[in-house]
DNA sequence: CGTTGCGTTGAATAAGGTCAAATAGAGTGG
DNA sequence: CCACTCTATTTGACCTTATTCAACGCAACG
């Protein structure tokens, strides 16, 4: 055991470092492309960066270079108010793309802050560019993922504009719910990664009436919460919450 | 005066479905793009489609063809809940780019709706996507585009989230007065195409309430409403409202 | 000149925010 | 491993804001 190996080790570094042997690849970019196009992908990201708990991949106001796939952990969008207030637009898990506001004005419009230690894909932009350029998949892929993002903000903003605080609860665990689903993990039994500040922020509540609402939904018997640890009971229980005309 | 003319005239016509003879371009897509650029985009617009108040240029669930630029009128994106409320979720003007939020899912997410009669001009997204593959710049000009919408989108999440009422309605009239600026009118005297209850759809707010800081607007000496005319007595006293501390 | 849709205003109410105090964990250093 | 600290969370009492319900005014239109 303690002899040479006989075979040269496989490069796992460049394994892993590569579109198409990345086990995300159906929930990130290159969703829905061939195999031979996703290689294609392959010389796009020649960085991974890893992050700690806390830490920002980029900032407002920062120049505009690159884009960011989430390789692991759980990332927040937010924007630091002038009474210093965090002000959250939106969670990221794994597979997802974070930076695309930057795009417009080649600055960063908010922060990307890392909610637990994990890594992400650096996707130089005018690489990016390039390559969809050449690979008119790749292209026509990347202007789905921006698309998405504009119909996921719309629909944060309708839910903003026209649901009550329980309602919002409710869509909160169940698109997150959906989401851990996409990425094979339970979809009832989940580690919330933000505080209720958090959560409250991005839902338009005080973090006060999240926790009194986590409790209300608790005594119904539709979850069941400890700190940070969620499960859920009753799905129809949640969905029929929103199902009911929205009163605001 | 009757007598043949001596020269060809002009295919007026032709002069204006052009992007590189359109009034708007420094607004609209064609946006900091050189001459010899624009002219590739001529190739692009081939239909104009007028449109009377009320009706749509395209509804939620319909095939995603084409992305529409404003030509002239007045435009919302809404959709329709299940209860048979209309929730707003954009005012577009001139120059603004409509239905992006179709690439995603190759159907449109949303309404496009006429607030007023207008015209826009019908940009085929595949033809869009061929021009850009050839155009790198026009490639770049529409990524920035779509970013832009995303940006926009996550403003009008941060006013939902953590503004009170009357910031919120200062921040649209600023806004509004912004944009119409950007097109040569006045900052400070407008027409507002739509009703009291869109703007409150939009804002997350209802009719009444509009309507009650809209009058004590006025009677603070902000502004004057007389209906949907609209006049900015005092801009820095709207911004000042903005200015402090959000305490939602 | 009535009808209809939109806007304004008032009074009562409910939803969520504010303030305050108690508790529970997680992380840290001895 | 334990004590200590700090932060996140929960819960209660009270208050503010915006909604709800309702009545009325105004302007456009056939």
């Amino acid at each position: 055991m303690s002899s040479e190996p006989l075979l040269k080790p496989i490069n796992l570094h460049h394994l892993k470092t590569v579109c198409s042997s990345c086990s995300l690849r159906e929930l990130c970019l290159p969703m829905g492309l061939s195999e031979e196009e996703i290689e294609q992908l392959d010389t796009l990201v020649y960085t991974r960066k890893r992050v700690k708990r806390g830490e920002n991949i980029y900032r407002a106001g920062d120049d505009f270079n690159s884009l960011y796939a989430i390789r692991s952990g759980f990332f927040k969008s937010n924007v630091i108010l002038e009474d210093g207030r965090d002000q959250v637009t939106g969670f990221h898990m794994p597979g997802e793309i974070m930076g695309m506001d930057g795009i417009s004005t080649d600055r960063h419009a908010c922060n990307g802050t890392a909610l637990e230690d994990g890594e992400v894909c650096v996707i130089p932009f005018a690489r990016l560019e390039d390559v969809a350029h050449q690979v008119r998949s790749l292209q026509h892929q990347f202007h789905k993922v921006m698309s998405r993002e504009i119909v996921r903000d719309q629909g944060v903003m309708m839910l903003l504009g026209s649901m009550r605080a329980e309602e919002r609860l409710a869509a909160f665990l169940l698109n997150l719910s959906q989401r851990f689903v996409a990425r094979g993990y339970s979809p009832s039994e989940f580690h919330l990664r933000m505080t209720r500040e958090e959560i409250g922020s991005y839902l338009g509540l005080k973090l006060e009436t999240v926790s009194r609402i986590f409790s209300k939904f608790q005594e119904d018997g539709l979850i069941s919460v400890q700190q940070k640890h969620i499960r859920i009971l009753q799905v129809e229980g949640l969905e029929a919450l929103l199902g009911q005309q929205a009163h605001r």
